[in-house]
DNA sequence: GTGAAAGCGCTAACAA
DNA sequence: TTGTTAGCGCTTTCAC
C-alpha cells in the first residue's frame, strides 16, 4: 500500500507521529497542540508546531473523521442552477460554513432528477456529513406517496417546510409570502383594483410561498383573487405571460414571482403596446443585479440571503453540536421592497378611488435614472 | 467513543462485518461488492447486498479514505459571487463531478480576501481531496511576489493561465479571447470604423482575456484602438461607463465584458439620447437568461459553460486515476455569437464604407420580437 | 501537563 | 472465487 492521502508520489507525507519525533514529544501531544486542547504548555506547543511547519504537516482528515465519528463537514442540496437566488443562497452558505470551521460538500439537483432530493441527500449521507443544508427544495414527483427520507444528522431546511425526518430539522428563511405580500401591497397601495400573479411552478416551496402571500394581501382587502399565469422562472417564460396577459385589458398590476420573468414580463407588455408603468405596473421578487438598469428600472423586494443563510447555520451547527440541548429559535430578516420605475397608480380610466385604509408601504418613486443603490428602499 | 460517523445518537451504525456475518462471508468480501470487483459470484453479490439492505448500511468513507489514501473527492475553488459566469460554471462542475463518481467540496475566495487562492486552495487539501479545480482566479495582491502555491495533486485552471505547480496542470476554457474576437469582428463587418471596449477588472483573468481578443480583432484590420473603459462586471459599473462613453461622439460601437455591464451601459446611452441600435451598437458577454428580453435584446456571445466543466473534468479525472500516464488533450468548444437587435450598421454621417474583406460573422439580424431560443446564433 | 495502548472501519496484499 | 492478516493516521481512555 502506498502512503500518503494521495497527496505525493514519491515522498510519503508526514504524519502526526514524524511530528512527535522531531519535537521530542508523544504522538499524543502532537493531537492535543492540532486540537487546540487544553494542558499543553505554551513551551511544547511552540516545538510541536515549529517541528510541523518544517515538515510540512497536515492534520488527515480522513483518520480524524474515523476515529472520532466526525466529518466536519456540511452537506447542502441546492437546485442545479445558476438562477439568482438559488446561486446567492450557495454562496451565502458557502461563507458562513467556512466561518464555523466546517466544510462544505455540495450535491445538485437537477427538476426531473429521478433521484431527487432524497438521492442527493442520500449521496451526501454517503460521504459522511454532520449536518445537511436543503436550499429551497421542490416537490418529488411522489408517486405512490413516497416516505419522508429518514436522517439521523440535524437538517436546515432553507425557505420550505421541512420534508425529511430527522433528529434536528430547522428552517429558515423569510417567508417568500410576507415579501409577497408586500409586493402585493404596494401596488394595492398605489391604487390598483387587484394585481395579477405571474407564478413561478408551483412544485417550488418557493413558487407557493409567493403565491400565498400575493393571495393573503388580495383577500385582506377583499379584492378579486384573479386567475394564475404560471412561468418556469425564465425570462422566456414571463415574455410568454406577457402576451397572454396583454389581451386581457383589465390587467393593470403584476406581481412576477422572480426579476427574470418580470423583465420578460414587460418586454411581452411593451411589444404589444402597453407600457410599464402607465399601463401596467409590475413588480419582481429578487432584486438582481441587473434590476435596477433594465427599461423601466424594476420595482422588486430584494431577499436577505446572506442573512437567511447566516443566521440558519448558526443555528444548524449549534445543532450538530449539542444535539441534547434545545434548537435555538430563528429571528426573522427584514423585508426590502425596493421602489423604481416600473409602478405607478393605475391609468385613470380605470382607477379606482378605493385607497383602502391601509398603512404600511410608504411607496415612493425613484427618480428616472437608477440610484447608485438602485432606488429607494423601505423596510417592513 | 460513540460510534458511528455521527450518524446515530442511540443505535451504532453497522459496519460491514456486521453485514458480513448477517450474509455469512467474510468481511473482505462485502468489501469486494461495494467496490465492485470482480471476482464475485451473483449469489454472494445478492446475498451481501440483501443483508446490507436489512441492515441499512452504507460505506464509511472516512475509513475508506484512510485505507485506500484517497478520498474520491474534488475540491473547486469558485469566487464568490453568484455572478452568471462563475455560477454556470459552478454547476456545470458539479454535475459532472457527481457523474464521475466523484464528491464535491467547494471553498470561495472573495475578491479581497487576504488568504485568496491560496488559502482555499489549502483549506482544499486540509479537507483532503484528489483534485482541484479553480474556475475563473483572480491575480492575487501578491505583496513581494508571493511563489506560486505548490501542490501535489492534478489541478484544473477553468479560464486562465496556472497560477499553481502541480504534478499535473491542466487547463480548460475556451479562450474568451477567441469569442471576444468574434464579437468585435461582428461589429467591425457592421461597418463600424473601430469599437470600444468596457472591460472587466483586470485583475480576472477573464477580463484580460477578453481585452486582448477585441485588441486583437482591432490590430488584424488595422483599426484604431481606443482607451478602455473599465467596470467591475456590474450593471452598475456598466451605467457609470456608459454616462462616460456617451459624451463622446464618436463612439458608435461598443463591445462589454459582460451582459450585465452592457445592460447598464445601454440604459446610460439611452438616458443620454444616444440609441441603440441607431446610434450606438453594443455586444455583450455570457448569454445571461434576460439578455434576449431586455430592450432592446441584446447581442452577445455565449459562453459554453458545461461543455468547458465537462470537457475539463473528463482529463483531471483521468489525470488522478492515471498518474502516469500522459495528460488527454483539451478540445477547444465553438464560439457561438447570439445576434439580436442591439447591433446595426453606424449611423450614416459616421458610416465607413471600409466593409474590410474579412468573411466569418455571417450577421444577420433577428426581427423584433426575440426568438423562443433568443435570437439567431452564429457559430464559428 | 503528558504519554501508552487500543481501536475507529475499511482496503491491500497475499493465501487458499 | 473467497478468506486472512496487517495496517492507514488519528482520537480516546486511562495511567502517570
Amino acid at each position: 500500500m502506498t502512503r500518503g492521502t494521495g497527496r505525493g508520489a514519491g515522498s510519503a507525507a508526514p504524519r502526526s507521529v514524524d511530528v512527535a519525533r522531531l519535537a521530542g514529544v508523544s504522538q499524543k501531544t502532537v493531537s492535543r497542540v492540532f486540537n487546540d486542547e487544553p494542558y499543553v504548555s505554551a513551551d511544547v506547543r511552540r516545538r510541536v508546531l515549529d517541528a510541523a511547519e518544517q515538515l510540512g504537516y497536515r492534520l488527515n482528515n480522513a483518520a480524524r473523521a474515523l476515529a472520532s465519528g466526525r466529518t466536519r463537514s456540511i452537506g447542502v442540496v441546492t437546485l442545479g442552477t445558476a438562477l439568482y437566488g438559488p446561486a446567492s443562497l450557495l454562496m451565502g452558505v458557502e461563507r458562513v460554513v467556512r466561518d464555523t470551521g466546517y466544510a462544505l460538500r455540495v450535491v445538485n439537483t437537477m427538476e426531473g432528477d429521478p433521484a431527487g432530493v432524497a438521492g442527493a441527500m442520500d449521496s451526501l449521507l454517503d460521504q459522511g456529513v454532520d449536518g445537511i443544508v436543503i436550499s429551497e427544495p421542490i416537490d418529488e414527483q411522489t408517486d405512490g406517496g413516497a416516505p419522508a427520507l429518514r436522517l439521523d444528522v440535524p437538517v436546515l431546511v432553507i425557505g420550505a417546510p421541512p420534508p425529511v425526518k430527522a433528529p434536528t430539522v430547522l428552517t429558515a428563511g423569510h417567508g417568500a409570502d410576507l415579501m409577497a405580500r408586500t409586493a402585493t401591497e404596494h401596488l394595492l397601495d398605489l391604487g390598483h383594483m387587484t394585481v395579477h400573479h405571474l407564478a413561478g411552478p408551483q412544485r417550488w416551496y418557493a413558487a407557493r410561498d409567493r403565491l400565498e402571500g400575493w393571495q393573503a394581501a388580495l383577500t385582506a382587502q377583499d379584492r378579486e383573487v384573479p386567475a394564475v399565469v404560471s412561468g418556469d422562472w425564465s425570462a422566456a417564460s414571463g415574455y410568454r405571460a406577457g402576451r397572454e396577459l396583454a389581451e386581457d385589458g383589465g390587467v393593470t398590476a403584476v406581481f412576477a414571482a422572480n426579476d427574470d420573468m418580470a423583465i420578460g414580463l414587460i418586454r411581452a407588455l411593451t411589444e404589444a403596446g402597453r407600457r410599464v408603468p402607465e399601463d401596467v405596473s409590475v413588480v419582481g421578487f429578487d432584486d438582481i443585479p441587473v434590476a435596477a438598469y433594465v427599461t423601466p428600472p424594476l420595482t422588486t423586494v430584494r431577499q436577505p440571503f446572506d442573512a437567511v443563510a447566516q443566521e440558519g447555520l448558526k443555528r444548524l451547527v449549534h445543532a450538530i453540536e449539542n444535539p441534547k440541548a434545545e434548537p435555538l429559535t430563528p429571528s426573522g430578516p427584514p423585508v426590502d421592497l425596493v421602489v423604481r420605475a416600473s409602478t405607478a397608480p393605475p391609468p385613470p380610466s380605470r382607477k379606482t378611488p378605493a385607497r383602502g385604509r391601509r398603512t404600511g408601504s410608504r411607496a415612493a418613486r425613484a427618480s428616472s435614472p437608477p440610484l447608485a443603490n438602485g432606488g429607494l428602499s423601505t423596510r417592513h
